[in-house]
This record gives C-alpha cells, structure tokens and sequence, in this order.
DNA sequence: TCTATGCCCATGATATCCCATAAATCCAGC
DNA sequence: GCTGGATTTATGGGATATCATGGGCATAGA
C-alpha cells in the first residue's frame, strides 16, 4: 500500500523526539522521500504533513492564479513559507518544534491520523473530539437525506 | 530540495549581522547564486532576496504596466533604484543596511520566510500580523467554495 | 584616527547519530 | 489454532556534529 492509512498515538520523549509509525514511514520510503513537510491545516488545530509531492500539488493550484494578484501571493506565502521541515532521523523519529505544538496543543503524544496521500498530527483528546463532531456532521447530513426521500415519496 | 521553504527568526549581533537560516545557504549554494539580491518588496514592509533570477520576475511585474502611466516608471524606479546586494560572509552571515531596516521595521531581529523561488526577511512582528491576515484570507476562499459547491448541488 | 568590513576562532545550544532495551508483532512449525 | 522464538518497533540516553551567535583582529577607506 502506498497510502497514508489508520492511525496511532506515540510519546514524545524528554528530547522533543517522536517515532512517526513504522508503516508510515515505509510509505514514506516507497514514495522516496528524504523528509517531510508540515503545514497547519487551515480550520483545524492538526498539521497536514507529506512529500514534496504535497508542495507539487500546492503549486500545481497556484500556477492556476494569476502569478502577480493578491491570492496566488496568500497560497505561496502559506504553502512556502508557513510550514516546516520535519526531518526524520535514522531511527524513524522527528523533533516536534514550537511551530507545531502551538498549532496544535501537542504537548506529550501526539495522534497521527492517515489520509490517503499525507497524514495529520494532532493531540489526541483534540482529535478525539473532532472525531465527534465529524460523526455528527454526518449523522445529521443523513438524515436530513432521508426526510427528505420521505417528503417526496408522500 | 532546492525551493526556499519554511522559516526561522535569527538574532542580529551589535555589527548589524544576521545569520542566513542554514537549509536556505544551502539552496544558495545548490543554485549557484554568487550573492543574493535583495528588493523591496512592492505591497508589504518586507524585502524579496533572490539570485538574479528574482529580477525577471519583478520586470515582468513592470512589463504588465503600460509604460506611459506613471505606475510603471514608479515601480521601476522603486524596484531597480537602490535594490541592494547582500553579500554572505564565510559564516553565512549578512549585514542588515539601513535601507533594509527602514523599508521592514526591522530592529534587533530578521524572520526569514521561504518562498519558493526567493526567501522574504521580515521583522518578526509583522510578519506574524501579515501570516494571520493570509490566513483569514485563505479561509474565507475555502469557506466561499463550499457554500458554492454545496449551493451547485441543491 | 575612526569606522566599516571581512576573516578567523570560540562557545553554548540544539539537532543528529548511534547504541541499548523492552514491548509488540510476525512467523514457522506443530 | 496455538506456541515459542525471531524480528520489528517504540522509546530512552550518551556521544557527536552542526548551527547561530559573539567577539577579536586585520585591512581598507574616509
């Protein structure tokens, strides 16, 4: 499998450090990337984290705006300069920074959350209870697909 | 990788220098930029450094200008007019000139911002203002496109 | 002489490497 | 399916390298 899939919950250590799950890293291996690039997700406390094929697809997007108007600057500003390196070590590991933990209250364990081509980091009782949220979202959603089915049947 | 990516806030000592964060010398260095180049940036307080290739970006900036209005002869005036060289010692240092300093404000302090192309210095304070402005911008884009699409398919 | 500039070296903080260990996972063979 | 051993994985910590930063010294220009 080349995707970024499930998730897991590791502890950061007294040096900062944190294991990024096995089978990610694999996936990481595959893909051939020498190291990571995190950006902070725009309306939740996670960091979006990928290959440079995550910053390919990003400017892909930019090279669609007018290079010189207000909005192709905002995205390169945000995808270029708002981010960070996460180095992997040669035992699988990266230094959680600043940058990161003030994005995302991470403090002592960090959540890694699959999704598809990147993968997210979040704190876990955070991510516990977007998780909820998402739930209900879509719970609510379905519902209202079926009184609406019912409406029209009537 | 040989993109000017994430950013970092270095220190300048009592002789005005500035270390030049390492992972961009190094995309210097990877370019083969004899020395950087640096301009005033045309809408904010910040400079754009560059190799020579950052010129031919801000002329084509001018070139959308009709060059009988004013607007192209100030641009050019202000781009090619005493943009300066930041000549890197062999500690990958620069010195802040006061041409820098007035046009960003900055004091005591440079945050280095990668953009891609070229790297952007800013004094840390605004750059943190400016970053939050981006953000709400590109928020307020991704919200618009949802409501769009969600409108699309009633 | 004074100031600005570049070169060199020192140092502390941080990041990275390398090795150790315990827990978890996988797998062969029954 | 089970069991015991082998491998992988997460985590800890000491040793080392890199980097930002500070300061001395020499040169050069005003």
């Amino acid at each position: 499998m080349d995707r970024f899939l499930s998730s897991a919950i590791n502890r950061i250590d007294s040096k900062g450090r944190v294991s990024v799950p096995a089978h990610f890293r694999a996936v990481v291996q595959r893909r051939g990337f020498a190291d990571l690039y995190a950006l902070r997700a725009l309306d939740v406390p996670a960091m979006d984290v990928g290959g440079p094929d995550l910053l390919d697809r990003y400017e892909q997007r930019i090279a669609l705006e007018d290079p010189f108007l207000q909005t192709a600057d905002d995205m390169s500003f945000f995808v270029h300069g708002d981010g960070s390196f996460l180095k992997l070590d040669q035992d699988g590991r990266i230094t959680v920074t600043d940058f990161v933990r003030e994005h995302t209250g991470i403090t002592t364990q960090v959540a890694f959350v699959g999704r598809g081509l990147f993968f997210q980091m979040w704190e876990p009782e955070r991510l516990r209870a977007h998780g909820e949220q998402v739930r209900a979202r879509l719970l609510k959603l379905r519902q209202r697909a079926s009184e609406a089915r019912a409406a029209h049947t009537e």
